[in-house]
DNA sequence: TCAATAAATGCACTTCCATTGCATAGATAT
DNA sequence: ATATCTATGCAATGGAAGTGCATTTATTGA
């Protein structure tokens, strides 16, 4: 069982306290999220940091950027399953429209789509909107 | 073979000169195009007004919205086989990585897609990245 | 036809999020 | 210990979406 600060030495991220409280952060929640989401956790902390932070945990691969279709970038670790360094890594998405609320559906892969005779698939961004399953049984 | 002012007054918009403009600037592309878009290609009028009017033929169901990832509201006319009021209206998006053009792949419907238990699909989105016919032909 | 009414347009402004430049603090290596 | 590189914090910018209000333009009805 690694530590947290093997795993982000292992990916070749210098461990700081700020790095390991963000990483912390995103591992407790089970949802995707925004950067005021981090930012309100760490008042302290200057957003850009956090900003940077992101950034970095994402060139590095053990974080994913989300585009739910609320407009506002989302977040969340890359679990095991999630290879996100590898492009064609096509996970799908569920963005709650009760609770606005976003998560990975690790394991349910995106089907193969067709594309017409010239275009060359590189990328598939799906996101299934509707509710989730804690609002649908309230 | 209705007028583009017949068809407007069909769907309950009012016909003036900048709606005909905007209008025939859309049917003329054949890709998405964001607000700067329109607003570069008509200099003299005002931003709002091109907003507006995006928002009243979105309303009315003879443009749709498009968010390919790129963080831009993107807009398309509405075409035969695009029922945009019927919720579960499902063509896909191709984004191109390289012209950074955005394309309704109408004819190419979204495969149905499996979400866990206790989660309700409503809506989906799906945007296909890579390379578009004209670029790969390079 | 003219007045009353409603809708469309234009201007100014606000808000929100993403992003960058630069100075400083902190860590690493020689 | 000092030079060097990275991380952090502060300030500012820029882009896009959206809103309030005044004015112009179109529609309706007397």
């Amino acid at each position: 069982m690694k530590t947290i600060e093997q795993f982000l030495e292992s990916k070749n991220i210098r461990v700081t306290a700020m790095r390991l409280l963000i990483y912390k952060f995103l591992a407790e929640k089970q949802v995707a999220v925004t950067l005021s989401d981090i930012e309100n956790a760490f008042e302290k902390a200057d957003r850009t940091t956090l900003y940077r932070t992101i950034k970095t945990f994402e060139e590095k691969a053990i974080v994913h950027q989300i585009d739910d279709g609320t407009g506002i970038n989302k977040y969340a670790l890359c679990e095991k399953g999630c290879n996100c360094e590898i492009e064609t890594d096509l996970h799908l998405h569920f963005h709650c429209n009760n609770c606005n609320e976003t998560i990975c559906l690790t394991e349910h892969k995106i089907p193969q789509i067709k594309v017409p005779d010239g275009f060359v698939s590189e990328n598939v961004n799906l996101v299934v909107k509707g509710i989730c399953d804690k609002c649908s049984g309230q």
